[in-house]
DNA sequence: CGTAGTTTTGAGAGGCGTCAAGGAGCGTGG
DNA sequence: CCACGCTCCTTGACGCCTCTCAAAACTACG
C-alpha cells in the first residue's frame, strides 16, 4: 500500500448519509467496511484516473473537488461533470472495462476506492446495495439528461444562472451557505462544462453583477438574488 | 392482460445477441424468460410512458423506433435519444422511482416488458445478468457524455454528421445497409436532439446535398461519401 | 518581485436563430 | 380517383448572440 493510501471504515464516516452507504444498516455496513478499505489523496491537478487506463473501482469523493471531461482525437474537450463530497465517480468505466474520461481533482482530495467486483459481489447479498447501485448509476443518466437540456436549449446566461444555482445547491445539501460559495473551476473549465468559451462565461459573470444578481471577486460568488438566478433559467426567450 | 400484450420468450428471440439476454446460457435463458412475459404494441405516436408516471418496468425495443424527451415547466423541450430494436429504454426512472421523460413511438413499434424488481432478483442469482444491466447502464452514461461533447463544442454541420454517421452505424448492426437509412423523425426532433432549429437542420442537410455527400429525399437518406462526413465532424475549427 | 496563469474587456465577424412564405407529401373523405 | 387540408420541409432575409482575436490587468506562486 503506498503512502497516499490509507484505512479506513464507512461506518466511521460523517458522510454516510450522503454516499454510497446511505440506508444500510449495521450489519451492512460491516460488510461494506470490509470491501471499502482504502482512501487516496490526490494532489491538485492530479488524476484520479484517466482515459483509457482499465476500470476496476469507483471512487466516492470524501474531500475536495473533481473535474471529469472527455478528449477527442481532434483534441475537442468536454467537461462532463464536476464531482464533489459524497459524489461517485468512476461509472462510465463498467461498458467496457476501461475508463472512457480523465478524472482530474480540482483541490487537494482524497477519494474512498471501492472495487466494482467487491461492490457487485455485496449488492448480490444485499437488496439495499443493489439498489442503491442502480439508484446512483440512474441519477447520473438523469443529471446528464438535464446538462443536454441546458446545452442544447439555453442561453448563455441561462445556462450560467442554472449551474450557479445548482452548485449553490449541492453544497447547501452538505452544509454550506446557500448563497456564498467558492469555484474550484477556472472560467475555461466552467465554459467548457456549460458549451461556451470562457470569454462569454466572464462576460456572463460581469453581466450579473451589472444587474446586482451576485457580487463576484475571482472565485468567491456571492449570490444576492437566487430569485433573479431562477427567473433568468426559466426566461422563456429559448433558444 | 390487454389486447396490445404478448406471451414470448427471450430464448426463441432473434435479437437476443443484442438486447438483454446477451451472454447468458441456456439455463440462465430460462430464468429471464419467466420473467420476461409480456409484450406491448404501441402505436405510432403514442407513449410507452410519460414523465411522472410510476416506474416499474424497463423495456426493450422489440421492433419499431421510439424518442425520449424532457419538458421542462417553461415549455422548453430536448429529446435525449432516439431507441431502436435491442436498444432499453426506461433506466432512468429508477432513481426516483417515476420516469423523467416521456417515450414516444416514431413508428408502429412493440417493447418487451422487464419489471425492474425481478430484473434485480435475478441479477441476484446470476453475475452475467448483474453484469449486463450495469453495462447496459454505464453505457447510457457515455453516450449521454457524447452527446454533451457534440452540444458543447461541435457547430451545426459537425453535429448533423455526426449523428447521421451514428445512426447509420447502428442500423449497419443490426443487418441494414450501411450508407441508406430512412429517418423516422422530423426536422424539428433531429433539431431537438441536436440542440438546433429545424431550419437549420433542414440548411444542412441541403449543404450536404450540395456538397455531393449524401442524397435526400424526404426521409430517405443515402450516405454517398461516408469518409466526407467524418472528415466534417472532425473539422477541428471546433467552436 | 518577476513570471505564468487566469480573468476582464473591447472590437469585429459570422453562424445560427427568428420570422415569413411557399412547396411537397400524405392521409382522409367525398 | 381526385380534391382538400394538414403536417412537414425548404428557402430567403435579417438580426443578434456568441465566437474570435487581441490587449491589458490582476492574482498566485516561486
Amino acid at each position: 500500500m503506498d503512502i497516499n493510501t490509507v484505512k479506513v471504515a464507512c461506518s466511521s464516516c460523517n458522510l454516510r448519509e450522503l454516499c454510497l452507504p446511505m440506508g444500510l444498516n449495521p450489519s451492512e455496513l460491516d460488510k461494506l467496511d470490509s470491501v471499502i478499505s482504502t482512501r487516496r489523496r490526490i494532489k491538485r491537478g492530479a488524476a484520479l484516473f484517466n482515459a483509457g487506463e482499465k476500470f476496476t473501482c469507483l471512487y466516492a469523493v470524501r474531500s475536495g473537488f473533481f473535474k471529469t471531461s472527455i478528449t477527442t482525437a481532434d483534441g475537442r474537450d468536454q467537461v462532463t461533470g464536476f464531482q464533489m463530497t459524497g459524489e461517485i465517480i468512476g461509472l462510465d468505466g463498467i461498458v467496457n472495462d476501461l475508463h472512457s474520461c480523465d478524472a482530474i481533482a480540482l483541490e487537494d482530495a482524497e477519494v474512498c476506492v471501492m472495487p466494482f467486483e467487491q461492490v457487485e459481489e455485496l449488492s448480490r447479498e444485499f437488496t439495499t446495495l443493489q439498489h442503491h447501485v442502480h439508484k446512483i448509476m440512474s441519477r447520473e443518466i438523469v443529471r446528464d439528461h438535464s446538462v443536454m437540456l441546458l446545452l442544447g436549449s439555453m442561453r448563455a446566461d441561462e445556462r450560467l444562472a442554472a449551474f450557479l444555482l445548482n452548485l449553490a445547491q449541492r453544497l447547501h445539501a452538505r452544509g454550506f451557505s446557500q448563497s456564498e460559495l467558492v469555484l474550484r473551476m477556472t472560467r475555461e473549465e466552467i465554459g467548457s462544462y456549460l458549451g461556451m468559451k470562457l470569454e462569454t462565461v466572464s462576460r456572463t459573470f460581469s453581466k450579473f453583477v451589472e444587474d446586482d444578481v451576485i457580487e463576484v471577486r475571482q472565485r468567491y460568488v456571492h449570490i444576492k438574488n437566487t430569485d433573479a438566478l431562477r427567473l433568468i433559467v426559466n426566461a422563456t426567450p429559448g433558444r
